[in-house]
DNA sequence: GATTAAATTTGTCAAGTGTCCTAATTTTGT
DNA sequence: ACAAAATTAGGACACTTGACAAATTTAATC
């Protein structure tokens, strides 16, 4: 059951990469685990994904759960490429957008970005990925490539909004608008104190980049 | 052995309130196991602050350990309580500053935190605290006190800046300020890839911080 | 329907977790 | 020196964790 939006973008939930092989259950079963494991990592933490509890959260055993996934790192793995690739389509579907000004564009990439950060979804995981990326070269190579994808619109953006700076420039322009964005997930994220100021945020957010990047 | 600082304010590692009653050798046992925990916290994450590991890394039994700390609780508690409290006498010395303009002044706070940001300290636990505090209404309370903490000098120097805003807008702007630096930490901070832009980032920051104030 | 591969169950393993308990030892104030 | 308080040491408990190795059941194909 998925919440429906009104907005112009919106990310899946997860984007699972198909198999090869196997029987159509195992393929079910493959897509039902990931998503147990979604569901445990977004509503309890990081803590709480254990594999038992995957396992009895999907109704399978153990021992089950090991067949399909071996080990916890081969489901984090997986888990953590499904999660990257939703947001990362998002970004395909905005470069390819034309017939806007490029203030627009920016205003509606920054809206799109601070509305997931508003979902329970990114509020919840995100931090985790912060907090695993510190000690997991793994994650943090993932989501660094996440991000790079995502600074991708903006440098365009900004290149056509102010075609005398240099590349440098942009990109750390672009760097530290989407870091400005990402800080915000702590403070009007879901369930935070200032959800609720998000508006404004987003109003002087779009103000103040748009200035910056001028 | 702790690195020296060239900067006008830092932050010290741990601010451990003193107790009431007990012995020198108490304090001082309990003032390493504290430090112990936030070096585990530190080098390995959340996951590897164990008991076990905490007594060992000071070298103590475990026994010796439930002495001080009954439960983890106790411990993640009054660890939170130092860290954080760490922060907040900074902020105390800011607001007390004179003699300088509010310009200056803003320049100032975003440098020292900007800075505290590139410590191994900082880039590593507050990612831990962001992901716990989804969790852990405690953490969630005590790091939004800490944040509204940080933001009060810079409500005071917006207000001197611009008197003609309202204190809503303060508020929020001094919000976004504030989010937008922290979310740098993912970025820029200890050892993390754009480390080395954090000079070009935290000129970007000043400049587009005051415009948006004006 | 038999055969083969895929999927599932059941049980076990060593290691780690937080908490609790009791006896010894050390330190402190009188 | 003495008694009380504070500290240390060590072990035990019940539980969870990730991983593994069989058996057993289910599904698709010849």
């Amino acid at each position: 059951m998925k919440q429906s939006s009104p907005a112009k973008f919106s990310v899946p939930d997860l984007l699972i990469s198909e198999r090869e092989g196997g029987y159509a259950r195992g393929r079910e079963g493959h897509e039902s685990i990931l998503r147990a494991a979604l569901h445990l990592l977004v509503e309890e933490g990081y803590r709480a994904m254990s594999m038992r509890r995957v396992a009895a959260a999907c109704d399978i055993k153990l021992g089950n759960l090991t067949y399909y996934f071996p080990t916890k790192e081969d489901l984090v793995r997986e888990l953590l490429d499904a999660v990257i690739s939703s947001y990362e389509v998002e970004f395909e579907a905005i470069i390819h957008e034309e017939d806007v000004s490029p203030e627009q564009r920016l205003e509606e990439i920054c809206t799109l970005i601070l509305e997931d950060i508003r979902t329970k979804k990114t509020t919840r995981i995100f931090p985790e990925l912060w907090a695993l990326s510190n000690h997991d070269p793994f994650v943090l190579e993932r989501i660094q490539e996440l991000y790079a994808r995502a600074r991708a619109p903006l440098n365009s953006i900004i290149a056509d909004i102010n075609p005398a700076l240099s590349v440098d420039q942009r990109e750390t322009l672009a760097l530290f608008i989407s870091a400005s964005m990402e800080g915000l997930t702590v403070f009007a994220g879901y369930d935070k104190p200032f959800e609720n100021r998000m508006p404004w945020l987003e109003r002087i957010a779009a103000k103040g980049f748009v200035q910056l990047v001028n």
